[in-house]
DNA sequence: GATGAAAAGATCATGAT
DNA sequence: ATCATGATCTTTTCATC
């Protein structure tokens, strides 16, 4: 029920991060406990939430989606009635995989992945300029994306 | 064998990125078909690269690190015997999230957590200045990302 | 916490449609 | 391709240390 994680933890977290389907027993085995310790673990870190979900990752080249871009939004007044419905709106847009709220000049930063060029430019064009409280919007191609599959605690 | 997805496909897809630990007799009752088939569809996904991975999410405020920022760094010269160590480098560090190779004045932006302010000071100014080739560096505060966890093909 | 054993449940290979 | 069925393996619980 505390929020310090053992060596035990942290290994639980870091096999499931890199494989959330690793049999309870195997996993029981790299970290060096015993299966019913290792649920009892696993099942702790979900009720205290270090763990918030097991994810498929899916690859969006492969689902059609080749070209990625980040989109920066100034929206004005900056106000929550614009804001919130704003937010809720590029949330339910297909292209977005991510939304950062950020400081600075923008306000916004939309992470999209996109078939292709011309699918961008439309979307950008006739859904999202459309929007008049967006007074101004800068693209930013990705060439590549990497992640680091694996989060542990920084010391 | 084949590139393309139908609505069985897309339904798995679905529920495996929302809950990756579903149980296979659960996915194909959610889906309508029988356990074997669902089995045999998600090996394919699988084979045919469409699910990358299976992976816990950890909650990385959890984990002690509530603040996140995004760090646009600009190399010169721009050549892969600097880019290339660099981004093992960036890669490598505890803190990185993500980085996102972009097009555009800035060559890089790296997508950070930490615990707090003073420790993305001394990280930017110990580990990541003194780095001579990168020759600008600008950080954007995040106060909030949300992921929209579930990805399918855009038409 | 860890262990071992037994019950419940999920996975998987196979053969049929 | 999809489905139904047993055999096999895993998970889970519980009693115990």
């Amino acid at each position: 029920m505390n929020g310090e994680l053992d060596s035990t933890d942290r290994a639980i977290l870091r096999e499931l991060q890199n494989d959330a389907r690793l049999p309870n027993k195997d996993l029981a085995e790299r970290v060096g406990v015993a299966p019913s310790t290792a649920l009892e673990r696993v099942r702790g870190l979900r009720r205290r939430g270090l763990i918030t979900a097991f994810r498929a990752e899916v690859d969006t080249r492969a689902l059609g989606r080749s070209l990625q871009a980040l989109l920066a939004l100034r929206v004005r007044p900056h106000t929550s009635q614009l804001v919130d419905p704003l937010r809720t709106f590029v949330l339910g847009l297909p292209e977005t995989i991510a939304l950062f709220h950020v400081a600075g000049p923008e306000d916004f930063l939309v992470h999209v992945a996109v078939p292709d060029a011309d699918h961008l430019h439309r979307m950008i064009l006739e859904r999202i300029l459309v929007r008049p409280e967006i007074i101004h919007l800068e693209t930013t191609l990705i060439y590549r994306t990497e992640r680091q599959p694996i989060q542990l605690p920084v010391d």
